[in-house]
DNA sequence: GTGAAAGCGCTAACAG
DNA sequence: CTGTTAGCGCTTTCAC
């Protein structure tokens, strides 16, 4: 593998001015930049990236941090992410969490070996209290999970407006025995989805058993087993928000099988509208998440930051949460009128 | 940041000794260790990858090119690549080509400028020809795309009986007029499947008209304009082979909304067995793709090649396809004999 | 067992 | 404009 060095001999040239020619710096004649670009040529010379890495102490690579690529909303989050990444000419290293604690703060640890110039994490399993101390290697953006004390950019939707906005349909639908579904328990993500809900609720004068909160529901299969234990009480709800459209989609599906008819006995809304919204039938309500754009502002302010080096500053930019009426909270009789 | 070198001092000891101790080196005596593990802690010491791949030249991160993320083949492929790849310390960079061949020969490019160990390949955009002398700074590793002439590993389905046996289902459920869909005209993944399409149509002695011929079918708004034109022509096909569930959705969808019913005026066959598969009315019938396995191994067979260094040799692991079958090709009176 | 010193390939003072 | 030199942080001879 040809190095710096032989590409100088080469051209006859020193290392330095070499360098200078690769990095499209000034003060090197046409001349001597032509005899440059020669030799790299004729040699295939491409320059040693852990080399630059070492000396230049950046390495144009950023982690994200996510569950999994297989769910639907992080991996079009990474998608978004790889393609600005690639426009800077910056690499994408995905670490999946799997829900674990501890991997999460193995992947934060390339930030401190400085594998990486940056993290993207869109989980906080050990708390911010634990990854607070690696803001010291280098910048860490939030991004969808969010905190109350964290000192970093912030790139979140309202969740609780979601919450809130998807609840208020259902009970202008007139459902009022409403259930509530979410993920993961420790997620402030949850957490204010819960909150809007029940300011919908309360504004209704309505009343939410305790039987009717269901956590940790992440799967296809999560949701059919929540429709079964819902339909098995003496007073089952009539309608159900849920914190993903592969719930609901598992909801509607079990549905069906036990000839529970949607939305007539039961009104289900889902959230991120994937694709599967407009595939299953009837078609889910749900609430659209600007994954998309979340992605693209994630890895620009990333790159601020990088150049700026000033990261350490509570920034929120809030995306906007849209909720989407479909079929399968919408009670024919209503739409008459 | 802290160095070997504060390490060092403040273990009293030389760099070496610290060297020894990071990497489980033998000869370095019981106390001596306990001091340097002591200073590291109290450092918060930990290595520097950079100076780490600069010294040793190799940066423990391999690279996996695919079209996109949200395709769910290639995104449920990365989820098993990074889990593998994290089991060995090792990092993994997602890139995506997008369907343009340029961007696959810039991600080579990471191999040459050793940023990464290795590359797994599952497009061949610039075909074998150009992605060879890449083979002289890594191992490359064809994943899911093959090709006939390369002298690399190469993972990948049986697709030519993939569209066989999908075809020959088909023909035996009394379909006679068959058209095939595939994606990427310049992949012999689509090739193969192509040749077992048109084997079992042979093998029937059914026609193939050219215009049941639809290529560069990728997405789910592809199969709802493919569905049109097939139902635009004077002989409508009664039955299509697809490239993917995607397509087959869009297919199904757009088959409900013009009142073709499916399967008794159209059987629909998907490929790669996709959630979506069960989620549709009527259920997808589809050819499972072990791609999880494909995954694994794929990433075994990496830290394989780079432990032995030997890696320019052709090796063809064949994963086996199965076909599934559910409603969308079923008919109801075949299925009361 | 332990350490001094060289060097992986590159960039940036600094001097000319 | 160009080159000499030092050094990023680490591992590995090689000597003791």
């Amino acid at each position: 593998m040809a190095t710096i060095e032989d590409v100088a001999k080469l051209a006859g040239l020193s290392k330095t001015t070499v360098s200078r020619v690769i990095n499209n710096q000034p003060y090197v004649s046409e001349e001597k930049k032509q005899l440059v670009l020669e030799a790299m040529k004729q040699l295939g010379y491409v320059p040693n990236s852990s080399a630059r890495s070492l000396r230049n102490q950046k390495t144009e690579i950023i982690a994200v941090i996510i569950p999994r690529v297989m769910n639907p909303f992080f991996g079009q989050f990474v998608e978004s992410l790889e393609i600005v990444a690639s426009q800077y000419h910056y690499q994408l290293i995905v670490c999946q969490t799997l829900y674990s604690a501890k991997k999460e703060l193995d992947y934060l640890n390339l930030l401190k070996t400085k594998q990486v110039d940056g993290v993207i994490m869109t989980t906080l399993l050990n708390g911010w209290e634990a990854v607070e101390p690696f803001l010291e290697y280098g910048p860490i953006i939030l991004c969808n999970e969010f905190d109350e004390q964290a000192n970093v950019p912030m790139i979140h939707m309202d969740q609780n407006y979601g919450g809130y906005v998807a609840t208020k349909h259902l009970i202008d639908q007139g459902y009022n025995k409403i259930a509530f579904c979410c993920g993961n328990v420790n997620s402030n993500v949850s957490r204010a989805r819960e909150e809007g809900f029940r300011k919908a609720l309360r504004e209704a004068g309505l009343y939410l058993p305790e039987q009717y909160i269901f956590r940790n529901v992440f799967t296809f299969e999560d949701g059919k087993d929540v429709l079964r234990k819902m339909m098995e009480m003496v007073e089952a709800p009539t309608a159900v928000f849920t914190g993903s459209d592969e719930v609901a989609a598992g909801m509607i599906s079990e549905s069906k099988r036990l000839g529970v008819r949607v939305p007539e006995e039961l009104a289900v809304v889902g959230f991120d509208n994937q694709a599967i919204t407009e595939l299953m039938e009837p078609m889910i309500t749900t609430v659209n998440q600007p994954v998309k754009e979340m992605g693209h502002l994630a890895m620009e302010v990333m790159m601020e930051k990088i150049k700026t080096r000033r990261y350490k500053e509570r920034e929120v930019h809030l995306l906007p949460l849209t909720l989407i009426v479909r079929d399968s909270s919408k009670l024919a009789n209503y739409n008459v009128y």
